[in-house]
DNA sequence: CCCGATTGTAACATAACCGTCGCAACAAAA
DNA sequence: TTTTGTTGCGACGGTTATGTTACAATCGGG
């Protein structure tokens, strides 16, 4: 099928773990281990998406980019970013690059694989680089770690703000607690699921009259609504 | 286009760096490695802004920077001065010597193209008086090397200068301590992120009132807002 | 050559955040 | 209604991030 996906990476592990969830979601993986690789595989296969990690052996992550976006012929194919650290996520945004969204390591592939659709569900439509999610008086701006609500700041700490993304980004949809901690907090962390509800709770008293749009799903875990 | 950069040092190193950071920005780059081809280029390119390194061979950066000025074809382009230390800036704003800004060395290539296309907004629009930074009650005139709050001389260090600034000019989004480090440090330098911490809190003190602007965000850096 | 200013680092103090627990409130099943 | 399981809530220590202070090294000016 047309669904080929290239992934660049210069860790063989990351490159064969990734290529497997792929395969299994119905698409077709190529790999590239360098930047030069991923350069030319880009303009050879002409992939519908592009994973790209931000530590390149030679060529920076960032260099690919932006020569992927100053191409022509690559231009409009969507990327996602990886980074090692969350931090670098400002920096990636602050670049203005042009990469359509970003995940941090460590990252569970149902994860990514959920990214996969959704940037691909956005190119059908109005390609963005969409770094706001907004739902009703909720906006929640990605770039600038900053959450509003009906104008004003909410101040949330990181892992509270890191749930609030991950809920709205899978609106509609109910959100095990097993799949939230893999999620937010990583895909080898080992703890308690009682402690989503705990940052549930505080994220609610938080977001004040806006806590309705966190729904609990009793005997399964929680769902951010936007048909109130 | 008609966005010609020339560039004026005498490592090769430097020359390739700005060259490549600059076409990927948008510029064509045309590169001078001492005083003499750099008169003879300007002349002859007229380009839209030079890049003008404070320490050349033969004739001084200085120098140069003088005659650029004192000839009625190269006086009205735009110089930006590259200094290896911070302490020389004060020289050469002393000096009055017509420069429109400078950049210390090491710097990021980020930082510079922003520098550049700041200057030429500024080049677009009014005569060159240096560029102002306003928020509130603080101003920062970065040609100057001056900040005033309430009107009152603030008496900031290289260093705390070159913080604030970087913290103003992209006021509103939060900045990471690395991307601080390599902003306002350079891009190869390898600083403890807690030495950020303690500029910051000398910048506050010296700051007084105006402090507030200056904001943490915990986890993830420091941002100057102005929607207080 | 000496002295003050500046700077980066380390050490300590403090505040914020996080994960867990126990219990009460609640809902579904029996 | 009773029973059983689930979730909300508040609180408690442990951990981490940040504020604060102090100090040695470096640099430049006098």
């Amino acid at each position: 099928m047309a669904d080929t996906v290239l992934i660049v990476d210069d860790e063989q592990d990351v490159l064969d773990m990734l290529a497997f969830s792929l395969q299994k979601a119905g698409f077709k993986a190529v790999t590239a281990c360098d930047g030069a690789a991923a350069l030319q595989k880009a303009r050879d296969h002409l992939p519908v998406l592009i994973i790209l990690d931000l530590m390149l052996p030679k060529v920076d992550g960032i260099e690919v980019c932006k020569q992927l976006k100053a191409d022509g012929k690559t231009a409009s194919i969507p990327v996602i970013m990886l980074t090692a650290k969350a931090e670098e996520v400002d920096r990636i945004v602050g670049l203005e690059l042009g990469a359509d969204d970003y995940v941090t390591k460590p990252f569970s592939p149902r994860e990514l694989v959920l990214r996969i659709k959704s940037i691909m569900r956005r190119a059908g439509g109005k390609a963005k680089t969409g770094e706001a999610l907004k739902v009703g008086d909720l906006f929640v701006d990605i770039a600038k770690h900053e959450a509003r609500f009906k104008g004003k700041p909410v101040d949330l700490t990181a892992t509270e703000f890191k749930l609030l993304v991950t809920l709205m980004e899978r609106r509609g949809r109910v959100q095990t607690r097993d799949r939230l901690l893999t999620d937010v907090w990583g895909y080898e962390s080992e703890m308690d699921t009682r402690t989503v509800d705990t940052h549930v709770r505080r994220l609610r008293e938080k977001l004040g009259s806006a806590a309705e749009y966190v729904e609990t799903v009793r005997g399964v875990g929680y769902r951010f609504t936007d048909s109130v």
